[in-house]
DNA sequence: CTGAAAGCGCTTACAG
DNA sequence: CTGAAAGCGCTTACAG
């Protein structure tokens, strides 16, 4: 099945190729592909007749070398401790698809990177000239990379980052106001009559997205005077599994609760499972709520009811955000409001 | 929130100010740098110190544009008509994070565009020398870009795809047995007694896995004296929502049926969703086994029983078939061998 | 082992 | 509106 008939080396079509059976300069040719103005009308369309025949398509590297512009975008997703690569974030993946979408857009290309946080920062993309500017994807440790992005931006590279936005943040980043989810989850699981919700997730200031959530369902709570109990928190990083272990975790203390808020769909799939396993009825017995809106709540069973993040609209702000840093333009942090998917593991 | 006090101009830093630090040549510099054995130790050591001094990287245009070479390869992920970001099929994405690894483990970038069958085809990624070489993944209708694998081999491009190995198929693919699979389903479901099994996915010949997957399973009845019922078999691209829709056809057909082998993971969770709906318990009543081993089968209600493709091979091989093409050393179609992952959706 | 020099294929002032 | 020319930052024969 070996395919040797097709090796032949194609000779590389230039601009002086075109510019010969065009009839005019290199540098013309140079400026039609450029759709400058200052060509004649007749010229232009010889030029363009010329590339179409001869399939011609300018050179990227000689391009670049000469404008100093790469025309790419780099994408690092990084996850913890994530050893396989089957379970990246399907969260992060959806951004993938719409940071993809933008780029196209705007006419430049994607390179893609998935480091593990320990990894070197490849902050070397821009060094190289391979990127215009990076777009930072991932949960993890806070501490652990707040360092590496102060260092990202004393060396003047272009970054943005998907997270949870804060004021003394450095650099651009743009994120879901997670108290405000954290918020509807909770006033959510009231309506539903649910008094004593647990919440499955991290919940300390070093994974700040996650402490928004639990703080924001904490906050619907106060607001109907009540509160959340510290004995119904279980840390968990975003996967199925974890969701899993912490609900049993959460189970094993015999504690009363009639609700789970998980910091994630992913965990709270996990935990649905572990509830079910145990003989409890959701939502019958407890009612559970997710966060992300990722595509497998719709399809879970029971259907997971989530605050759901607009990844579509994410995507496109991270990438203007850094063409508008790449193009020194003024560009800003932002906050995405999130909504409430309402499903039946809440509502019988 | 505006950073404006970041927006400072990277000087550049090139070989020849490697060269002036370290007295040589900006030539040595770039020997230094490609890691040829004519240096003189005591000169590399020099040149790799001024090297880290100035945090020097090797300009990728300069270099590619004068080796030729892009040191990138460029991944199509093209899906039928699937308009939303974030359905991108599970299965696809764990290729990709294999890939990503493969690349980087040869040194090499990956430039991603997710586009719709029906867009160009973007064979300039390598006309315009972006990447050396193009990885194509994908399901969707074999006829409608049989035709265009065709032209990229005219054209000289280097590709490789995944999908189902078939003797006269243009170009290297890198596949799953698929038949394989589907033998191993439909075993397994006789194993568990049962005899009348529907099959939800494309089984024609435009869609070649999922045609094969049948006729697997297929061959495992007729070893056992049985046979697939066409009446029991219905359509569906593969996603959740069609999954859920052909359950529901196959329901209101009011045909006895004991099992689903759904093509695939997806189609198998959307699936039991109809079915639970229905009434009908998984696996009592019907046991369901599902096609690809995501992630998500796992963690599903109950978990599903699947006919595990090795992703992280698929991945390996992929790069390195490419890399060969690239590289004019010989390369071939492969095919991967299957495992069945047995779980409460087929067991009770 | 090392340096001087050519050249990869473009873009863009500079002249006209 | 168009052309001649310089130069982006490398790699790699060619000489020594």
């Amino acid at each position: 099945m070996t395919e040797p008939r097709h090796s032949r080396k194609k000779t590389r079509v230039t601009s002086l190729d075109i510019a010969h059976r065009a009839a005019v300069s290199q540098a013309t040719v140079s400026r039609v592909l450029a759709g400058s103005p200052l060509v004649n009308a007749e010229t232009k369309r010889r030029v363009e007749q010329a590339v179409r025949e001869l399939n011609y398509k300018v050179d990227r590297h000689a391009s670049s070398l000469r404008t100093q512009r790469a025309g790419t975008l780099a994408l690092l997703l990084f996850e913890d401790p994530t050893p396989d690569d089957s379970h990246i974030n399907p969260f992060f993946l959806s951004i993938l698809g719409s940071i993809t979408r933008a780029c196209a857009k705007h006419g430049h290309d994607l390179l893609v990177s998935f480091q593990q946080l320990s990894d070197d920062w490849h902050a070397d993309y821009e060094d190289s000239m391979k990127a215009d500017g990076l777009i930072l994807l991932g949960y993890g440790d806070y501490l652990a990379y707040q360092s590496k992005l102060v260092h990202l931006l004393a060396q003047g590279t272009h970054f943005v980052r998907w997270g949870h936005v804060l004021e003394d943040q450095p650099g651009i980043t743009i994120g879901c106001d997670n108290h405000a989810g954290g918020r509807m989850a909770g006033q959510h699981l009231l309506d539903c009559g649910r008094r004593q919700i647990a919440f499955l997730g991290d919940a300390s200031t070093r994974f700040p997205e996650f402490h928004a959530r639990y703080q924001g369902c904490e906050a619907a709570l106060q607001d109907a005077g009540l509160s959340m109990s510290p004995g119904l928190q279980v840390d968990a990083p975003s996967t199925e599994q974890a969701g899993y272990d912490a609900a049993k975790v959460l189970l094993a203390r015999k504690r009363p609760f009639d609700a789970v808020f998980a910091a994630s769909d992913l965990i709270a799939i996990g935990a649905m499972h572990a509830l079910t396993e145990a003989g409890l009825r959701v939502p019958e017995d407890v009612a559970v709520v997710g966060f992300d809106g990722t595509p497998m709540a719709r399809f879970s069973n029971p259907p997971l009811t989530t605050v759901v993040q607009d990844t579509s609209k994410a995507g496109a702000l991270l990438v203007d955000a850094l063409l508008r840093l790449v193009r020194d333009t003024p560009a800003q942090s932002q906050t995405l409001q999130p909504t409430l998917a309402i499903r039946a593991s809440s509502v019988g």
